[in-house]
DNA sequence: TGTCTATTTCGTAGTTTTTACTAAATAAAA
DNA sequence: TTTTATTTAGTAAAAACTACGAAATAGACA
């Protein structure tokens, strides 16, 4: 969607390819090191900054569509993609402030309030999560700026999607104690330091050095390879990876991390 | 909606009031004695058994609906609500399968594929729990039938309802571990007894008679009152009632109930 | 070749929580 | 008064968690 013949037809015809009235959000977490950082937006019409979004075409599933928003922003692909909660409060998207001529300066485009745009919208949210320094982030059609911000440092933002955030940090981190992560998110052959460093990262808290990474020994979940690592004037790691089948098992049923 | 004109008025107009696309179902769980039920309603049209549903009116938040469509299939309000998932996969309502003269037997009304309900739906999943016995099913405009089925005795269902149910289920049963659940669900005064046979009938399994009761005390979760209930030839149990600040602090920063 | 340093990782003692089970208490019926 | 069913206190053993000390060790540097 780049030419402005496409979109004059999202607009005008959006609503055949697209489902109307309904949205995906998307709260994109990134780490690296060990910072925790979001995905924003910065919206063209109203100036201000947004959760990454999109509309679902009629013959996507939720999940295909959230994959879809998110690839568009990171260049990433075939994340780790959750749905937190659906946000439906009647005055979540102010479509009354709507301004028409805001709308024309930015695209050169008259559409008016009858518009299949500019209705009550109801939002699924997704959470995902990446190494923010493999993104590549990339503004949509209705955005002018779309950069990582530490997740304590998110600046004021537009609709419903302050308290989003808040629900997908809740959701995510209630998940990461109850089902393992890191597969797709960490090498295939990781340190025990390095899985460490991602669910402190994550969690947002101090977790034991010893005992933690001890626990996911003792479930099973990791397998030791006799090959290590050299990373400096100490004591090499060892490598370790995921046991799929344990670590499957426990996807499906469920573990307590402490 | 019980006229012939209001019916009307809403195949024609209602997606003036309603929210096109989106519905929502309601997984409706009920207790009584050892046995949990859900409410399934009979659809007319597709002759089959499905969860209850509605639209969003445009004026309503998404819980708000949920109660009123709860509200209308029991008789009974303000019921714990919780959402659990929205479902969205473009094959999960078959509209291609809508039957024009099914629908006139129905109704006496002439409706056509183009007609605002004829469309992908949306559909946003609220479970919500209650004790059956106080419950007078009735069913809906679309429906003949309304009445409970034992959790393990489920008819075959239409669309994507078996799964929804599933998901509920699952999703009620992780709340009930680390939320207290209860208040509104039980007498404001109950024996130790009533509420360890309430998890036991939500929850699916036996939990140990005398250390579960004794973890929700340990919890503060319970105030032990100086009434006792007599219930027979033996040992009367004490009355407690739900200690609300620690109730409520609980059901904010969660427990653990093994 | 030895020390030094930073980090990994093993071991374990002390504590808390969970689990399994026993037995005392007791209200009403027989 | 005895019997019976249930409530509920108590506790021993097992398991899990926590905190922390110390051994192992790879490379830097003298």
């Amino acid at each position: 969607m780049d030419t402005q013949a496409e979109i004059e037809d999202f607009l005008l015809n959006g609503h055949l390819q697209y489902v109307p009235h309904v949205s995906i959000d998307c709260a994109i977490f990134g780490y690296h090191g060990q910072q925790l950082k979001i995905l924003l937006i910065r919206n063209k019409f109203i100036q201000g900054w947004c959760l990454p979004g999109g509309y679902i075409k009629r013959t996507e599933t939720l999940v295909k569509a959230a994959n879809r928003i998110v690839k568009e922003r990171t260049g990433i692909g075939n994340l780790f993609l959750q749905q937190f909660k659906t946000f439906g409060d009647p005055n979540r998207a102010r479509i009354n402030e709507f301004d028409e001529e805001l709308w024309y300066k930015a695209t050169g485009l008259r559409i008016t309030k009858t518009n299949w745009l500019i209705d009550q919208t109801i939002s699924v949210g997704f959470y995902s999560i990446t190494d923010f320094s493999k993104s590549t982030p990339k503004p949509d059609l209705m955005s002018d700026d779309c950069k990582w911000f530490d997740i304590d440092r998110v600046p004021k933002l537009e609709f419903d999607h302050k308290e989003m955030i808040q629900e997908a940090l809740h959701t995510m981190r209630v998940y990461l104690y109850h089902y393992p992560i890191g597969y797709n998110m960490l090498p295939e052959k990781f340190t025990l330091s390095e899985i460490h460093a991602l669910y402190e990262t994550l969690l947002g808290k101090k977790l034991d050095v010893s005992n933690f990474p001890k626990k996911l020994i003792s479930l099973g979940l990791l397998k030791k390879l006799s090959e290590k690592r050299s990373i400096g004037p100490h004591r090499s790691p060892h490598l370790y990876k995921f046991d799929k089948t344990a670590y499957d098992k426990a996807l499906k049923e469920g573990v307590v991390l402490t």
